[in-house]
DNA sequence: TCCAATTCGATAGCACGCTAACGATCAGCG
DNA sequence: CGCTGATCGTTAGCGTGCTATCGAATTGGA
C-alpha cells in the first residue's frame, strides 16, 4: 500500500536528476527553468507572484532569483511605484535560452513515457491529478484517530 | 505533454510535506524513516550499505545518521574486524517508534490514493514502474540528436 | 615485509525546499 | 501630519539531496 509512495518520490528523482543534467548542459540548473518558464510567458512579476505561480515559498524564489542574477539570467528592478516590489526581469540570455530548454524539457517527458501507451498516460494523469486534489483539499494528514471524510 | 511531469513533482512535494509533518509528530523527518525502514528490518549496516539500498549517495546517509545521532535515534559503532566501517545501530528510543510511524506511512498512503479505485491504483503503480525502468535502464536523457531507443 | 592502490566514512560546498525573524516601505486612521 | 499595522523582500538556519575531496584503514603485489 506504501508502495506508490516509493515509487512515486524514486520517479520523481529520476526525472528530477535527468532534468537537471539536461538543463545544465544549456547553462540552466532544474530549479531555475522553473522560474524562466513562468517568465518567458510574463516578465516583471515580483518575487511573491512568481512563488504563487510556482507554488512555492518567497525565500525559495529570492534565492534562486539571486543564483540566476549572478548567472546573468535575471536583474532585479525596484518597481517605480512602489519601493517594497522588486521585479524580475529576464536578459537577452534567457530569452535565448527558451527554444533549446522548452526542447530539452519535451524530449525528457516523451522519453520518460515512451514506454506508455496514449491510454496509460491519460490514466497515471487521471490519478496524479486526483491524489493532488486529495492532498491539497483535505490538506491535514492523516493522523492518529481518523481523517476527515 | 509535459503536463506529466509537473504533475508528478507537484503529487511528490504534496505527500513529503503531508509525510514530513506526519513524521515529525513522533520526533522522526521525513528522511530519517526511510533509514528507520530499513534498519528495523536489519540493524547494523554501514553508512555505504544503507546507502545502495536507499538509493541515495553515502554521504546523504552520512549526514542523515548524524542527525539521527544528536536525536538519540542510533549510535555508531566501528566494526571490530574492519576499521573502515561503521556499523549504526538503533536505539530503543527509534524501536519504540516503529509501529507508530510504520501506521502513519499507512494511513498517509491511504488517504492520498482515498480517491482512487483498485484499478486506477493499479494502473499508477503500473506507469510508474515502468517510467523508474525507463529512467534507470535507459539512463542517458535525451540530448539533441535522438535517444537510443 | 612494506608500499601502492583500493575502499571506506567524513567533510566541504552547492541547489532547492521550508519556517522564522528582520527591515524597509506603504496605507490608513487619528 | 504622524504613527501603527500590514505587506513586501531579504536573511538566517535547517533538512535533504548531490559531487568532489580528504584521511584512515585494509588489501595485494613486489
Amino acid at each position: 500500500m506504501t508502495e506508490v509512495l516509493r515509487l512515486l518520490t524514486r520517479a520523481q528523482k529520476l526525472l528530477r536528476a535527468a532534468a537537471d543534467e539536461a538543463m545544465s548542459r544549456h547553462g540552466v540548473r532544474v530549479g531555475q527553468n522553473l522560474v524562466l518558464e513562468v517568465l518567458w510567458e510574463t516578465d516583471g512579476l515580483t518575487p511573491g507572484e512568481l512563488a504563487a505561480r510556482l507554488q512555492v515559498t518567497t525565500p525559495t524564489v529570492v534565492n534562486t532569483a539571486t543564483r540566476m542574477e549572478a548567472a546573468g539570467l535575471l536583474v532585479r528592478r525596484r518597481d517605480p511605484a512602489d519601493g517594497r516590489l522588486v521585479r524580475l526581469h529576464l536578459t537577452p540570455k534567457a530569452r535565448a535560452a527558451e527554444q533549446p530548454i522548452a526542447e530539452a524539457r519535451r524530449l525528457l517527458a516523451e522519453h520518460a513515457t515512451a514506454t506508455l501507451t496514449d491510454e496509460e498516460r491519460r490514466h497515471l494523469h487521471s490519478a496524479l491529478t486526483k491524489i493532488i486534489e486529495r492532498m491539497t483539499e483535505s490538506a491535514p494528514p492523516p493522523g492518529p484517530g481518523g481523517d476527515g471524510d
